[in-house]
DNA sequence: TCAAAGCGCAACTCATAGTTGCGCGTGTGC
DNA sequence: GCACACGCGCAACTATGAGTTGCGCTTTGA
């Protein structure tokens, strides 16, 4: 019944803007180190490395050593079960709100204009 | 092209697992306030009003004084707004991953067995 | 063999969520 | 009309977590 009834761990996971740009960076580059990632993000190696320890601690990412590198690539499905989550919040406050999606889409539209 | 392009702070003011819960019992109730809130909300009536206040400032919810109550309600086309973004979020990443969606829902079936 | 790259660990700083305490306005009962 | 209780906002304090800095270990290449 409620959206809180989602795996809270998985949401706050990818309820972070960063690890979010790191989800997104991962894919399009399908793999990646810490430090590859942090080079193209505002903050230090070392936190990336504690944001690809949360990720890794729900399953997002999964990372294997090769030599001295350590690389990152995304679980798919983990990701997949994720946004289904998202999907399915976004529903449920869309099937409380009735059928007021177009009021909003109007709102958004005249946003952009 | 990335899911960071969305509105940032409308994302975190929904990211928040309390900020989240405190909507769906605004919607359930129809209305609140602070105090009601934080009777069923394992936090004070001044935390519920500091995220209250989150919320209002990105147009979440809308608040009104009746005599010496402070009464909150749900934007609703606001809300549509943010659940059509957790929804397009949702979907990029659907889109990225192709159409390995069906290896989730298995996966999720799979865990649920 | 030695310098540099890449990483992990630990201590520190800083921002923010949450609490506590208090005072002010607003109803309500006598 | 007046005192008391309720509800709220403001301010100071605390605690938790994100981010940085510094250091040492391992691996790679010349």
């Amino acid at each position: 019944m409620s959206a809180t009834s989602v795996d809270d761990e998985l949401w706050s996971a990818i309820g972070d803007p960063t690890r979010r740009r790191m989800l997104d960076m991962l894919l399009a580059g399908g793999a990646g180190t810490a430090t590859t990632l942090s080079a193209q993000l505002p903050i230090t190696r070392q936190a990336v490395a504690k944001h690809l320890v949360v990720l890794d601690a729900v399953g997002l990412v999964h990372g294997t050593s090769v030599g001295r590198e350590r690389h990152f690539e995304v679980d798919r499905a983990q990701l997949a079960k994720a946004a289904a989550q998202l999907e399915a919040v976004g529903a449920a406050w869309d099937a409380r709100l009735g059928r007021i999606k177009r009021i909003a889409e109007s709102i958004q539209r005249q946003r952009n204009a």
